[in-house]
DNA sequence: CTTGACCTTCCCATGATGGTAAGCCTGAAG
DNA sequence: CTTCAGGCTTACCATCATGGGAAGGTCAAG
């Protein structure tokens, strides 16, 4: 299977697979006699699970190790989890950070009247805290 | 005032407030003879309300547009409030995507066991969805 | 054998920020 | 007056994940 299938069919774009396969997310893949990728299901497999924990909000670095864990058979699900908890907090931390503006935000615009007259307490808000 | 005292002063590092000069989200600052920055407090002014815009999670291009309108003193409070609701709206997305990424992985965390035996309902999960 | 769709590598861009290096300027202490 | 530290200048590189595009090779159908 050519890259642009397995593209397709992971729905991991062609570019991404060549980038991932270039920081060594993925093992270099097996070249056609002309030089073209060529993709087994096993790669497939390893591509969806990138995307899945892209999905989930994992970074690159951290979906190299639960790679690594996931294709470990020995691994520790303990390793897993604290991997996984300590992302959750790192989700948990930026909604609260975007929560606090949304917040402030939403008040500001509440108490504006937003029609033709200039004074407006959004611009009055960013100008002092 | 040079650049230094500005970027202390305002809490906005040197090399951003170059950066803000660059885009043109600032205008050129004076210069002294040897080619120093130099800054009024209109500048700091400039500074301390882009700062705050980008503590409320407005990107550069929507500070540039809140500036032109906080600096006309015709503006339409209206146009202030679309601007700033269209950003609310942008939160709202991404808090609700990261809150489903959130609930999701803590669900799987959360039936995963977590000691030393190999089987993970994380890793299964991020195997198939 | 041509054509169009695919593939290859290489370089550039995004957005906001930080780092670093080479070189100039300023002020204070000797 | 010289020297030295520390601040300033520009210019380039890096981050993170992703996409765009160019220049050129390959393959299959007509």
């Amino acid at each position: 299977m050519n890259i642009g299938e397995a593209a397709n069919s992971t729905g991991v774009s062609s570019k991404m697979i060549r980038h991932y396969e270039s920081i060594g997310l993925l093992e270099n893949s097996k070249r056609s006699a002309a030089g073209y990728r060529i993709y087994s299901d096993t790669d497939l497999h390893n591509l969806r699970f990138i995307k899945r924990a892209r999905s989930l909000g994992f970074s690159l670095d951290q979906i190299k190790q639960l790679l690594s864990l996931w294709q470990d058979r020995k691994r520790a699900s303990g390793d897993v989890k604290t991997l996984a908890k300590k992302h959750i907090e790192e989700l948990d931390a930026k909604i609260l950070e975007l929560r606090a503006m949304r917040d402030l935000l939403e008040e500001l615009t509440e108490s504006c009247h937003g029609d033709d007259r200039p004074d407006c307490p959004i611009l009055d808000g960013l100008e002092a805290p």
